[in-house]
RNA sequence: GGGCGCUUAGCUCAGUUGGUUCAGAGCACCUCGUUUACACCGAGGGGGUCGGGGGUUCGAAUCCCUCAGCGCCCACCA
């Protein structure tokens, strides 16, 4: 068989997932025979596409999934994608747009429609994209946030909170975009890059009773009449005595009091604050706080109302209003003068106009109760957040835990099942469907003969987070009706095998940015409707940079396309090249030359395997075969085995690798099959070879959890297979017992031989010279152990063991052991003085070091007799050695 | 402003309870080598005193204080 020298993954990878798919290896079901291990996906966003960060998170998740389908559990990966209310949305307003459709003309029916198409159409991609990496997903089970069943849940679960008293109504500021006449998500307020410079306005205000004035400064003298109080700092000595007195609204005259709140900056502006509760979002708390009244001044198109009481500036676009208030207020002499000032604007990302703050009604959850058990959970270290820094973060969130507004002004989400009877702001009910909800609103508007034309549901969706947040049970369809106790408000134990056996799931694998949207919610609703935790371990993955540290993203060009790496390096190459520098919670620096690495790791298997497939056996040779390398790396694989072992119980996945990666690279490759490689066109013992191919099977198992494709390649080629007997299902190894001398004796051969070949290349000799190697030791065993290795690997004609010194030989020391190659006059005596007069300076040093701790009586004293030992040792093996060094210089 | 964290070789990072030669790894770098598995390779090598200062201790990269620098999250000035 003729095989290329480098290993190509394109002509491999998508075979070999094909072959895993076709055999249904990534479909885990109920099985009582079999552990459970179960990881959600965190579902990528249905419009989104595979990016760096994905790519990170996700070969995590199935190096963790194909580990436990190897350990013999059932391995149950659940991949699904999310709706993304807003980044949906965004993404069809602008297709329609394109086609010269407003979103405004259409009908929410009309809307919706288009929407699925494009998600029909364009959706999920990244579920495909997820295949070239590898992924081994249960796709038969696959989820999305708007499917039926989902939807129903999320619909089923706003429901319950409602009845349990955990969701209600209530006013918010929200960035109101008059152009659009709609609500924007934080996300969609854009700020320009730099500050800009604006005007700040000071206006006195008069007291009543009293000669004095206060001065407040604003940008926005168009909301003045909203105002419903001037605060000052009840810290500041020039204010104070005000509170509690009444200022008048200049023009208006209308009366606000004059209140006392920390949040008014000393040193900021003049130090009153006019407090317009309607128009500003600090504003409103601190009207909240001092049950201030609500003047909502500004209509939804941006024109001010009849509430303003100046009825020429009804109807006005506030910023023509905030010309006339200035000239105005300024005939009157209330304008005191201005300043500049920098400050940023937001503006709307869809109309560029100056987003409005703008107080509405919209459902919250009430978070404090509902959220102490998750709180506790993860304190208590039930639920495991590595790395453990996050649990500060967690703990500061969870304890100023607010209240959770989960009303969106959009259509793309779950319609909020709330249904509204009458104008009243206590004309709604609550319902999973319009016909419930029409008994329901016969019942509370006590009008029997109400119809359901007159019931009108809520226009808003629910945010995002509120359908995601069930998706470690949703998609087990934990709340249809044979599952879900509606009197109780409980998943029913015992009802649903799935939950049942999934549920919780093993390890979550996400992005610390989404802790508190995403996680901590999902640790709420575990408890709330399965009175049990939704994962044990939560992974937090770092963000993917670029070299310079900068993150990598779309708009700064700097993000190499994952699919392009793949084809080019193969997916094997990218999953090792991320975890190359990947510690959990660290920031990951990405650099093609990790992924690089990655590829000549490939090729260095692949080249590894060449040599064992080109092997001819001779089964006569079989008595005579050493089996010295047998003995060692089986001891040095489990050792290393007990090692990965360790790094992935501590979720150390990068040290895993590297593990492996060392292993197979020096221990297998350098030394074992070294060893056991017969010279060139000579064949090899067949016991060796069945040997060398076990080993090959055993760091296969061990790599295949990070590199899928190129382990089943070589897997299929190491013997013949029956079917079914893929790498992917293989028995993962279990650590044994292994043999501690031999691996001590390994690596003493290997020092030898590492001097013997320096030994050689100080000298300018080649490694294809042969020479004799005498050694002067007192313990010989260990050396003889690894004699014939040794000699191979050094390249020796002999060894021998004498007590005679051996002139005009060049030489070295290990421990106090003398080594000697005779060379013939090839030797730079002084140039060998020098050097083992540099080395006996070194040890001096180190001696002395030694002997002032051993001669330090408060040492010898207080620290443990082990720690005094081994100083003792070390010291008798510096001694040791530098006795053989001065003979050695002295014979010289 | 509030909270959290970081600073160890050129780069990215390990270093568990202070004490086995603990100052490490990978990559990068330098020297040598067309040794039939692999030049996407092999052999060998140099490099840091653990951000600065102070303290506790027989002993500190590891604990405490302090200074400097960096990063993240949250709230953000009317």
């Amino acid at each position: 068989m003729s095989l290329s020298t480098k290993y190509n993954p394109s002509e491999v990878e998508d075979k070999w997932y094909e072959h895993w798919m076709n055999n249904g290896y990534f479909h885990a079901k109920v099985n009582p025979d079999k552990e459970p291990y179960s990881i959600v996906i965190p579902p990528p966003n249905v419009t989104g596409v595979l990016h760096m960060g994905h790519m990170l998170n996700n070969t995590i998740q199935d190096i963790l999934i194909r580990k436990a389908r190897m350990e013999g559990k059932e391995a149950l990966w659940l991949p699904g994608t999310d709706h993304a209310s807003i980044a949906t949305e965004a993404k069809v307003v602008k297709m329609l747009r394109e086609q010269g459709i407003k979103k405004s003309d259409l009908t929410r029916e009309e809307f919706l429609n288009h929407a699925w198409e494009w998600k029909e159409k364009y959706g999920g991609i990244i579920l495909q994209q997820l295949r070239k990496l590898g992924a081994s997903c249960d796709w038969d089970r696959t989820a999305f946030t708007m499917d039926d069943g989902y939807y129903k849940a999320v619909i089923r679960v706003f429901v319950d909170l409602y009845k349990k008293g955990y969701i209600y109504r209530g006013l918010r500021m929200v960035n109101w975009d008059v152009e659009a006449k709609t609500t924007v998500s934080n996300e969609e307020v854009i700020y320009a890059d730099q500050d800009e410079v604006s005007k700040l306005y000071k206006f006195q205000y008069s007291i009543k009773d009293s000669d004095e004035k206060v001065v407040i400064a604003t940008q926005r003298p168009e909301t003045i009449m909203g105002d419903t109080a001037i605060a000052v700092n009840p810290k500041d000595d020039r204010f104070k005595h005000l509170i509690g007195q009444i200022a008048l609204v200049p023009v208006i005259n209308r009366e606000i009091p004059i209140i006392g709140d920390d949040y008014v900056e000393i040193e900021f502006g003049t130090g009153c604050l006019k407090v317009t509760p309607a128009h500003d979002p600090n504003d409103y708390e601190i009207g909240q706080r001092h049950n201030l009244e609500v003047i909502d001044t500004i209509n939804l198109d941006g024109t001010l109302n009849e509430k303003c009481e100046i009825p020429e500036y009804v109807g006005l676009d506030r910023f023509e209003v905030r010309k006339r208030v200035i000239k105005d207020f300024d005939k009157a002499g209330y304008l005191m003068g201005h300043e500049e000032f920098t400050t940023r604007i937001g503006r709307s990302e869809r109309t560029n106009s100056i987003i409005e703050p703008k107080l509405s009604l919209q459902w919250f959850i009430k978070m404090k109760d509902i959220s102490r058990q998750a709180h506790k959970a993860v304190m208590d270290d039930e639920v495991e957040l590595l790395p453990g820094k996050f649990k500060n973060t967690y703990n500061h969130w969870m304890e100023n835990v607010r209240d959770w507004c989960i009303s969106r002004q959009l259509w793309w989400g779950q319609q909020i099942p709330a249904y509204y009877f009458g104008e009243g702001e206590d004309d709604f009910v609550v319902a999973e469907t319009k016909e419930e909800a029409l008994e329901l609103a016969k019942e509370k508007s006590g009008n029997s003969s109400l119809s359901s034309d007159q019931l009108k549901q809520d226009e808003d969706v629910l945010d995002t987070w509120a359908s995601s947040w069930l998706f470690p049970i949703a998609p087990f369809n934990g709340f249809d009706d044979e599952y879900f106790d509606q009197e109780t408000g409980k998943i029913i134990k015992g009802k649903n095998a799935d939950l049942d056996y999934f549920y919780p799931t093993s390890t979550l694998v996400t992005a610390p940015e989404i802790l508190f949207f995403w996680v901590a919610r999902m640790i709420i609703a575990g408890y709330e409707y399965m009175d049990e935790k939704p994962f044990k371990h939560v992974y937090l993955t770092g963000i993917v940079r670029d070299k310079q540290r900068r993150k990598m993203s779309k708009s700064l060009g700097n993000s190499p396309d994952p699919l392009d790496l793949i084809a080019d390096y193969g997916a094997d190459a990218v999953r090792t090249g991320m975890l190359f520098s990947s510690p959990a919670g660290n920031d990951l620096l990405f650099d093609m030359e990790l992924v690089q690495q990655g590829g000549k790791f490939s090729n260095k298997i692949w080249n590894a395997f060449r040599l064992v497939k080109g092997w001819e056996v001779d089964e006569s040779l079989d008595g005579e075969a050493d089996t010295t390398a047998i003995d060692w790396f089986t001891a040095r694989f489990n050792q290393a085995l007990a090692e990965v072992e360790d790094h992935y119980s501590k979720f150390r996945i990068s040290d895993a690798l590297m593990s492996t990666y060392k292993l197979i690279w020096d221990d297998f490759c350098s030394w074992y099959l070294e060893m056991v490689k017969p010279a060139y066109g000579e064949p090899i013992a067949a016991s060796l070879r069945e040997a060398t191919i076990r080993f090959f099977e055993d760091i296969m198992k061990l790599l295949h959890p990070f590199m899928p494709f190129i382990t089943e390649e070589i897997w299929s080629h190491l013997k013949d297979r029956e079917e079914g007997d893929d790498v992917i299902v293989a028995k993962y190894p279990i650590a044994e017992k292994f043999d501690s001398q031999i691996i001590e004796q390994a690596k003493l051969a290997f020092e030898v031989t590492s001097n013997v070949r320096n030994l050689r290349s100080s000298n300018g000799m080649s490694p294809k010279e042969q020479l004799a190697l005498i050694i002067n030791t007192s313990n010989s065993a260990p050396y003889q152990a690894f004699e014939k290795v040794i000699m191979k690997m050094a390249n020796l004609e002999s060894l021998s063991f004498s007590d005679d010194k051996v002139t005009g030989a060049a030489g070295f020391v290990i421990k106090g052991d003398e080594f000697f190659v005779p060379m013939d006059g090839a030797i730079d005596i002084e140039k060998e003085k020098e050097e083992i007069s540099k080395e006996l300076q070194r040890l001096q040093g180190f001696l002395k070091g030694i002997m002032g701790k051993l001669n330090n009586e408060r040492f010898v004293n207080n620290a443990p007799e082990q720690v005094v030992a081994t100083e003792k040792k070390k010291q008798a093996d510096t001694e040791a050695k530098i006795n053989v060094l001065e003979e050695k210089l002295k014979s010289l």
